[in-house]
DNA sequence: CTCGAAGAGTGGTCCGACCACCTGTGGGAT
DNA sequence: ATCCCACAGGTGGTCGGACCACTCTTCGAG
């Protein structure tokens, strides 16, 4: 550790960072995109020319292709081509999911308070947003849980209940995160434990108090009824935690 | 856009999906992972070994660990090995920039209306839990953006007191996304016209308004602080596309 | 005992070949 | 003239091998 201008305070400092011709080639054509030389829809040359263009191999190629696809940046179609997504939301935040099934333990309570906070506003916003229509599509989803015991579509139209409450406020970006933080791995591995507990009709409950708020158009009870809901979720969680219980997965 | 069975509610149809061999190879090491067979830290079989045990070459193997480095899951160290990373927040959320640098327009809007969101609740938590040298490194990049007029450090030390607070709060991963939403390029682009309209000055108030709530330790004024200074970029953003402007970048 | 050079092993890059799939085209039937 | 379908070319997907750059360990020289 050198330090050049000890000033204040630490500021962020950039490793010279071997630069793989790989990674080069991810730079240069997420560059491309952002500087509209490349527009969402667009057809990218074959895979062959474009090595040629940028100067590498096509193995090479294929691999920076193939990062900024699970990036959700790019599209491959077999036999067609390549193309840049649309870089909407759902393109570009499908990977978050990847860190709700891969987190674990402490990791996992952060992303509930997380889930919380945003929960909760959305909620709120929907509160004060939510049409007469998409009023309808929360309660058809809550009905929906309350005529089936089966727990695959009891979880199916709880993840539905909610994402339609985060598209009634308005925001997709906020809808797409908040679907990768509920996604199905990460609702699954705590639900296991959950309804045993008896938690199952308190959840229906809380539900229907959020559905209450959101008829009332009372942004401030819809806020407080959603950070309730997964406050519940958060505190069973950090009581496994302390006790040490290891989690499914 | 065909609509099909719009029954009582559309639940999430799940294509058949052409299975690519890398791409089973990415599922089958992210569910090793998930799994416990492979733990953070842990190095992987060579990359000829492991081709062979997945049964597939060493190419499509490779292609595989190239998206799960960029994915922050993997790391890949030449002359030595492939590893997995720690999972923690840093390393899984590091692509999430991406995302920003990537969006432009309404989408920007909605991602600085959960900027918002998050870092008013992050402030308002930092209020209740901050300690006094936490305090103090907040303070500090108070200080030095008063001292300088180079606005390439006013604005890292802007990034850093955001940072510092979000730490505070004692969520890390909160702080990781938050810094992933301000990062570099995102702020850099609305900037460059954002401070050209005397919001420089306004800038700082805000900032000290944020610091009195933290001192006060009051965490609805820490909130409503935080909420009205991304508020003001947002506004000002939104009505940059209302006039149509294109934004730079 | 210390230290540096050499070797083995690893990821990084490139090449060429072949396969699977899509798409546009052209000729045939209607 | 119109429609349909087989076909051929082009595209991404996969494979195997070769060589380079780097790391780490080991062992011999000092």
């Amino acid at each position: 550790m050198k330090e050049e201008t000890p000033d204040q305070e630490a500021l962020p400092k950039e490793a010279p960072h071997k630069e793989t011709v790989t990674q080069r080639a991810i730079e240069q054509i997420k560059a491309m995109i952002a500087q509209g030389r490349l527009e969402p829809g667009q057809r990218l040359p074959t895979e062959r020319d474009f090595a040629a263009q940028l100067g590498l191999s096509r193995s090479s190629m294929r691999e920076a292709i193939r990062a900024l696809t699970v990036l959700g940046v790019l599209e491959a179609r077999h036999g067609s081509g390549v193309y840049v997504t649309q870089l909407e939301a759902g393109d570009l935040l499908e990977t978050f999911g990847v860190v709700a099934d891969l987190s674990r333990g402490p990791q996992l309570a952060e992303l509930l308070e997380i889930r919380r906070i945003m929960e909760s506003s959305a909620t709120a916003l929907a509160a004060a947003r939510i049409t007469p229509e998409q009023l309808g599509v929360v309660e058809a989803h809550l009905e929906a849980m309350r005529l089936t015991e089966d727990p695959e579509r009891i979880l199916a139209h709880d993840l539905a209940f909610h994402r339609a409450i985060a598209v009634a406020a308005g925001n997709e970006t906020l809808a797409v995160l908040l679907e990768g933080l509920s996604s199905r791995t990460f609702r699954a591995r705590v639900w296991r434990g959950y309804r045993e507990e008896g938690a199952f009709e308190r959840t229906r409950r809380e539900h229907e108090r959020i559905h209450r708020a959101l008829v009332a158009r009372d942004p401030e009870a819809a806020r407080a009824a959603a950070a309730a809901h997964v406050g519940e979720v958060e505190r069973w969680l950090r009581l496994q935690l302390d006790q040490g219980t290891p989690l499914p997965g």
